[in-house]
This record gives structure tokens, sequence and C-alpha cells, in this order.
DNA sequence: AATGAATGAGCGTTCATTCAT
DNA sequence: AATGAATGAACGCTCATTCAT
């Protein structure tokens, strides 16, 4: 149950407009990705020049447009790599006995990774607050890791461990937006809480909503 | 207890050059603050031109100067009618006895306040995402909110009726976000859920995080 | 019967983003329509630059976007003016007797007319060449003259002084044909003929062609 | 007497590189030129570039380079196999007895031939209109014909069968501008007008210019 | 107070040509 | 000969703000 915003593949907004070919062009491009990913974390998604990505990778600026269709583009790049990230952190395969714990490994791991991307998740707020193709794609992203929290809600509504009286799709998505939000407004919008407070605050908060019995 | 991202009156990103004077004056300011929000909500605070204001106003694009000093100026304005509409929507001061029915009248109200500014809510998110003050701005008109909230939270645990394992301004925080989020994503995101039971789930949710007993 | 490409008014392939208000805004305007002249006959359609044209005109690069909404839409209004000009060339309204004398007028007329506009002539062409719409433009614009042509030749064949096997409308266009792709060649493709030569030789052809006796 | 505009091999803008050599080069090199020819046809001369002829003829950018030395460069070669197609048809190397006969063969021959290359044409009028060099290009080629077409008149006129008050060159050249003219606007500019009818009514207006006795 | 024209810095993108493999 | 990535100059257009009437 990682509470994640970011925890689907699905299609980009942009193209890029060639596969990648020689050793080179697979360089180039890499160095585009991380220097994108530098100059987008210091100057967010709007205020990020093409030709600031391109002189922090050391290409020409053209060279930008070999590898890239545009700014959409190598953001949608650089989201991927960030997914990855995000999802590493949050993968807990093993069914847990106890949910509780299952709850916190993931609250945690997701609010960490969070914490550790923090200047691009708030780039990425920005990107979806301007651009409804980015709000699509973090809506689109986001809704995975909710319907296999609908799931695992019913699940426990079914064995009777959770409050019956819950609609499992709209808990699943309050509680996944108290989840981002807060990593939002604690991480990126410079809203200082202890880590740990958090972590537990936030399972037990989420561990209540479902009328989970603990202790 | 009413769960507003808007809720205290605190200064504004920029100062209008000149207090209002004659009546022509007030009116063409008024009709300007009418016509910024008709296009702030059209176009999202991004994309609004003052010049499309100044037209919509039935005035000269000049004219907009002699009563704001810049785009930030209007859109405070702007969000200064904004916040009286969601906080009237909000106001139950009446102390209930029936704790759950204050909180759902509370989420009802905010929800329905929310649903009818959906489209300016999302330019305010907008400014937010873009400009460090708007992101300030309503963090600071939450907070009065959450204050409230947290001292809510404090006042039951020590009746003896809220979980005593919460940290109260951490889970007020967290609510708080889940309210603004879920509404966000709902209403200005396109993300429909039957009304109703957005109402009755984020109550139910609110309730059971903080173990109040209900029925 | 008037040999001009230029002849009739037609919708313009961009329109001015306002109308004209005030004294200063008709002068500037003016001003950047003649400097665009100027320019477009030094440069060319396609080598004209915007800056350039603003330069010429004593603005500010952003003027010229008061004014108008693209490179397009000066050249249209230059054209304009062109059209004025060579219209204001052929009118001979008054029907001759002779008619070897008002064709020999009409073409002299149309070559002077030319000659003097050769440089924009040139552009036009140009950009006929390379943007569809001048190119339906200039056909528009010949289409009118073809057509009095054409029916001219009609009544000349119904009066027994025509060939009486020609198809007036291709005809027409035929002799419209080759009198603007000779003023091309020789005023703006630099193949000098001497004027009278040209004149006399041009009527000669058009009269011949049509069978109408002579001397 | 065939009406072309392209009659003469003349100097091309830009030389190649290198000259053929290996068979392989042959072959890559007549498959840039066939791919080119696509490319100007589909997109014009201006908008061609020099990436999708590569692509089109399934070889490397920088290949192209091996082969010719710019855009001007390939287009020359595509205007030569052009001009060999536009010559092979106008070819009636028979001096008749009938000249109407000749002059409508040679007609119908040169317009058969526009029609079947109208959008190569409708490029080389674009090159022409936008670089100097194309245009020079094509007034030489054309002048061959006009040459031709000269001596015949003056023939015709010694032998007291042409308007003898004609001057020979500028009615031939005359003659040829309404030619390429009509077959650019009714191919290339797609104003339609029935084959048959076109032949016959420009074949007239030739023979009727010239006061050539028919019937 | 109102008008509306003028300002001008700022930036994404294209593509012919070169060059290292 | 072929490859395909790298180069970088060039230019149109927007729009918040100012200013002369």
């Amino acid at each position: 149950m990682p509470p994640s915003d970011l925890a689907s593949s699905e299609p980009a907004p942009s193209e890029p407009p060639v596969p990648r070919r020689t050793r080179r062009g697979i360089r180039t491009k890499d160095a585009l990705v991380a220097a994108a990913r530098r100059i987008f974390e210091r100057d967010g998604y709007l205020d990020a020049r093409i030709v600031d990505i391109a002189a922090e990778a050391g290409v020409a600026t053209g060279s930008f447009y070999t590898h890239f269709a545009s700014k959409d583009d190598v953001f949608t790049a650089v989201l991927a790599d960030l997914q990855d990230e995000m999802l590493h952190a949050g993968v807990s395969d093993s069914p847990r006995k106890d949910v509780g714990r299952g709850v916190e490994d993931a609250n945690r791991a997701y609010l960490e990774a969070y914490s550790r991307n923090a200047a691009l998740m708030a780039a990425m707020e920005q990107a979806a607050a301007v651009d409804r193709r980015f709000l699509e794609l973090r809506l689109q992203r986001s809704q995975a890791f909710i319907d296999r929290s609908a799931a695992a809600i019913t699940r426990l509504q079914k064995a009777g461990v959770a409050d019956p009286a819950l609609d499992p799709a709209v808990t699943a998505r309050a509680l996944s937006a108290m989840m981002s939000r807060m990593a939002y407004v604690t991480f990126a919008a410079d809203q200082p809480v202890p880590f740990e407070t958090l972590v537990q605050t936030l399972t037990r908060v989420w561990m209540n909503a479902l009328r989970i019995p603990q202790d």
C-alpha cells in the first residue's frame, strides 16, 4: 500500500523525435536528462530554459532538439526517471500479516522519497497546475495506487476489520490526496514537521480512518 | 470546524497605487475586479492578460493601472472576495453538542463553496504553484482553520473522545490537506465523485481518524 | 481594357487586430506601411524582417504588432496601396471608338505602372510563389480584369470584328498572362526591352490575336 | 517550335563536391536525385529539407553531402532531369509545311509535359522567385527556345506570311511568356481549363498573333 | 481619471552544414 | 562512402508596464 502519486506507467504528453542510436547519442541524451533535472529542480518547470539545460549538459542549444521535441518532452523523460525512484521506494511486495506495519512502511518510504525529490516534485506540481497534460499524467499515475488501495480496503471490509460504511474508492482517493498534499506542503512548500511525527501521525490517521483495530 | 483553505486575512503581495476616491473611481475599480475574476476563471492565473481584463471591464488598458499596481494586485483583490465567499459558507459559530453533525455541515459547506468557485480555485492553485507569494498566502489562510481544528482536537482528546495518540497540529493539517486536495481533484481537475458520497465519506474518514465514536 | 494583375478589391489574407483610433495611431500605422513598402522593395517578401520595418518606421519592434498581426498582414496592406496605384493607372472609363487605341493606352498604362513598382511587384511574385494565400489574392485580382476582357472579346465577336473561333475566357486569360509575365520578366527580372517597342509589340500581338483589323 | 521554358543546358548554381566513382556511389546519388524530386514536388523548393530527402533516399543525412554541395545543387540536378523530359516532349525536328500543325503539336507537347510535371514546375517557379540564380537559369533556358521562335518569325515575315510590323524577338518572348504563364496558372495554380480548349485557344492566339492565314 | 499607443526584453525552435567515427 | 549526431545563428512574437494626451 505505497501512498505514491507516481505509481503506473502511462503514455507521455510528447514523443521523442527519434529512437536512440549511437553510443554518443545515448550519452548526450542521458546528459540532457540529467541536466534538465538539475535545471527543473533549480528553476521550476516554468522558468527552466532550454538554453540553460543545453548549457548545463555541455551541448549546443540545437542539440537539445536532436533528442527532445520540446520542454514538455524532456520533462516527461525526467518524470519517468522520477517515477522509477518513487516506485522503487514503495516496493513492498511481501503481503504482511500486520497491516499497520505495512502501511507505516509504505508511508515512510513514500515520504522519504518525496523528501529526497522535493524540488522536482514541486516542479511537477507546477507543471500540473499549468499544463493540463501533466495534470492528467499525475492523476493517471496516482490512480494505479488508488486502485490498489481501494481493493485492499474492500478486502479488509470483507474480512471485517475495516469500517464497512466507507466507500472504498473515495476513501482510497482521499487518503492518497492527504498523503501527497502533506508531502507537498511539508517538503516542497517548507512547512516543516518532524519526520517521525509525520510518519506516525499519517499512519495512525490512515489506520483510524479505516477503523482498523490497533495496539 | 470549517475545512477551508481560505480562512484568515493577511497582507497582499502588491499594494494598489492609490486608495479609492471618487464615485466613478469606485465603480471602475469594482468593474475591474469583477472582470478580472471572469478572466481568471476563464484563462487561469498565468494566461490571464491585463488587456483582456480591461476590455472585459469596458475600460482602457491604462486605466487598469490607475487602480491596481499589477496582475498580482488584482488577483489578490479577487482572492479577497473569494475568501469572503468561502468563509461565509463555512460559518457555523454555534458550537454543537453533536460533533459529527458539525463536521458534516462544515465539510458540506466547504465542498459546496469549492464547487461553486472551482475555476477560480484552480487559478489560485496555479498562482500558488508559480508564485511563492501566493503559496504563502494560501498557507497562511488555511493555517487559521488548521489552528482552530487543532485546538478542537486537543479539546476532544482531553474530553476522552478523540484518539490521544494523535499529534493535534499534524493531524489537523493532514485532514485539511485531504479536504483541499480532494476538492481540487474533484471539482477543478474534473475527477467526478457523487457529491453526497464525497461529503459522507470525507466526514466519516475525518471522524474515524480522530476515533470519535459514532452511531 | 487595362491589362492589370491587380484590378479588384478582394478579402485580404490576414486581418488587422484593431481598427484605427487616435491621430497618433494613424500616423504610426501609415509610417509602418510606408516603411514596410521600402523594406519589401529592398529585400523582397521573404527576406524582409519585422525588426527592419519597425526600425525604418522609427518605432519599437513591439509597436509593429499594435497595428499588424504579422508580416502577411502588413504585406496585404502594402498590396492594397499598390493596387490603388495600378488601378488608377489603368482607368480609361470612356469607351473608345478606336479599339486599338484603347488597348494601346491600357497596355502602356499598365506597363508604366508595373515599371514604376517593379521591385514591389517582384516581391509580390515571391509572396505568391511561397504563400498560397497571396497566389489566390493575385489570381482573384487579375480575374476581375480578365472577366472584363472576356466580355469585351465576346462583344467584338458578336460585332463581327473579332475571331469567332476563340474561346473568350481562355483568350482573355492568355493575353492577361502574357502581359503580366512580360512585365515581370522585363522590369522585375531585368530583361530589358525598349519601352516603346514593348508597348507597340504587345498591343499589336493583342489586336492580331483577336483578328481585329488595323491600319 | 516547342514553347518550352527549359530548352538549353547552362552552368548550374553550385558544383557537386566530387564526380561519381564507384557503382555504389552512383546508385546512392541517383537515389538522392529521385528522392529529392519527390520531396521538392511534395514540399516545394523552400520547405524541402535535406533530412527528408536523405530519409526518402534511405541514406544518412551526412551522405547527402558526399554527392551534393547544397540544396541548390540537388535542385539543379533535379531540374536537369526535368529539362530532359520537357525537351523530349517538344522535339519535332522535322520542319513541316503546315506551320499551324507544327505550332499545335509543339504547344500540346509542352502543355502535356507541364501538366505531368506541374508540382515540380511550381517548385521551380518558387526557386526562381526566391533565388536569383534560378531565375537566371530559367531565363537562359527559355531563351534558347525564344531565339528559335524569333528566327522562325523572321523567316515567316520574309516569306510574307507573318505580320511584318512585329518585332520578332519581343513577339517571340511575349508568346513564350504567355505559354509558360498559362501553363503555370492552369496546372500549378489549379485554375482548371479543359485541356483541348487550352491547346486550341493558345495555338489560335499564337497563329493569329503572327497573322498567319488559317483554314 | 481615463485613454490607448508605445515600449523592448526575452526565448523557443529550425535546419543547412560540418565532423568524428 | 556512409553514418547520424552536433552545431549555432537567426527571428518572430508576447505582454506587462509606462506615458503623452
